[in-house]
DNA sequence: CCCCGGCCTCAAGAACGCGTAAAAGCCGGA
DNA sequence: TCCGGCTTTTACGCGTTCTTGAGGCCGGGG
């Protein structure tokens, strides 16, 4: 479960961002000054932090610089202050989004989403399109099957990665023709059924009966997971 | 250098940032309508895109889901429309920052600032990469062999640090070629084709059959650690 | 029933891209 | 000026990939 620290001082901002927080699946951890948000911060190790400038004790962006000295939580500044050199010294000391009051919490809900986003993707690895019988590796362009690589030719790939690009939908021979071969061979629909024969002898377990590599007559070709 | 994709239909909007940006240090590319925005993004590879919702081809939306498909370059979002419902969807659609107009161009040069800053922050990687017969050291750029340092030229460096930052990944010749010769000579695939022999010689236990410094014929090379 | 459009399969020549070697050109330092 | 290192250019053999044509299959419509 993702889980938010909220650092204001005043009550009914905290118990507003609570509730809708904890309605939308939030595990909602809250602070009332700098001092002891840095606190909850080191113990609880939120995955987002939205955080008042206003604090009674100490100045916002000293808050954030005491979290930045040991951390990259995405920081989501929230303050009455719309001059743009507040926001410009909060973002500066290394919050990573500046919000004003009074706020949307439409708005809000979304800025944390995507703060929360990123935070997860600096975790992740490649993009990956996985399949019953073989793995696409868009980033490294590579296609395994049972741990084993499979080499693909450069137009076998280029249809491969538009279809993986696309999992579920339905490509039309025309885009599959213009992307791989260009503009000048939107017709040659015979090299798609070439390729696609060659590519389904390399990545489907039945070549006869494709699951994943499947033909939509007259419309165009569907990869399907 | 940081290089920066500014997408807007609107000249006067792009000339103030190109002048700001560039004053600023920034390396900055434009475009005016989403399809070349895309175009330009995959040619340039920029660090942060500034990308305008109301373009006259496609729909912002639309633009933001074709630069995700492929990538996690930081988005902000330039808009007109200061309705809550436009900027949830657009950070829903993988935005990370939204800003209306009219703005602060202060105020817009920290959010970019803050993009990149985090942008930067999940690039830094070991600055050593490891394989079974060598050892590229990326902040001395020095090459070592069995404890025995090799001496490459500046030409060799520069293809060997392009692929040791992409340990595992395709790297286009065309990528290759641009970074090392510029962007004049990329279609001088023969020089790859020499310089690879070259470090073949260098590097491998047996260049004729490489392990580590390998071609995937019509698309580029790969460096397998 | 047969025809026809769209699809699959197969095969062969052409075209392309790669590796290698070696020569030629281009510096900067001795 | 000459020399040595680095880069650019040229040439050729070879294996792979692309293109193209021919034939067969299947299902829907006349």
């Amino acid at each position: 479960m993702t889980s938010v620290l909220v650092v204001d001082d005043e009550p009914q901002i905290v118990r507003a961002l609570r509730i809708n927080l904890s309605a939308r699946g939030y595990d909602v951890m809250t602070a009332y000054d700098g001092r002891s948000a840095l606190g909850v911060a080191v113990e609880g190790k939120p995955d987002v932090v939205v955080l008042d400038l206003g604090l009674p004790d100490i100045d916002g962006v000293e808050v954030i610089a005491g979290l930045r000295g040991w951390s990259s939580i995405p920081i989501i500044v929230l303050s009455a202050r719309t001059d743009s050199r507040a926001k410009v010294e909060a973002l500066d000391a290394g919050a990573d989004d500046y919000v004003t009051k009074p706020f949307g919490m439409d708005e809000l809900l979304a800025r944390l989403r995507a703060a929360v986003r990123r935070g997860l993707a600096r975790e992740v690895g490649d993009p990956v399109v996985e399949t019953s019988s073989f793995v696409v590796d868009l980033a490294v362009k590579k296609v395994r099957r049972d741990g084993h690589e499979v080499h693909l030719t450069p137009t076998e790939w280029g249809l491969v990665e538009i279809l993986a690009r696309n999992p579920g939908r339905l490509v039309s021979q025309k885009q599959l023709l213009q992307e791989v071969w260009g503009p000048m061979h939107v017709n040659e629909s015979q090299y798609l059924r070439v390729y696609f024969a060659q590519l389904r002898r390399k990545l489907e377990d039945d070549p006869a009966h494709p699951r994943h590599l499947i033909t939509e007559p007259g419309m165009g070709y569907r990869f399907e997971v």
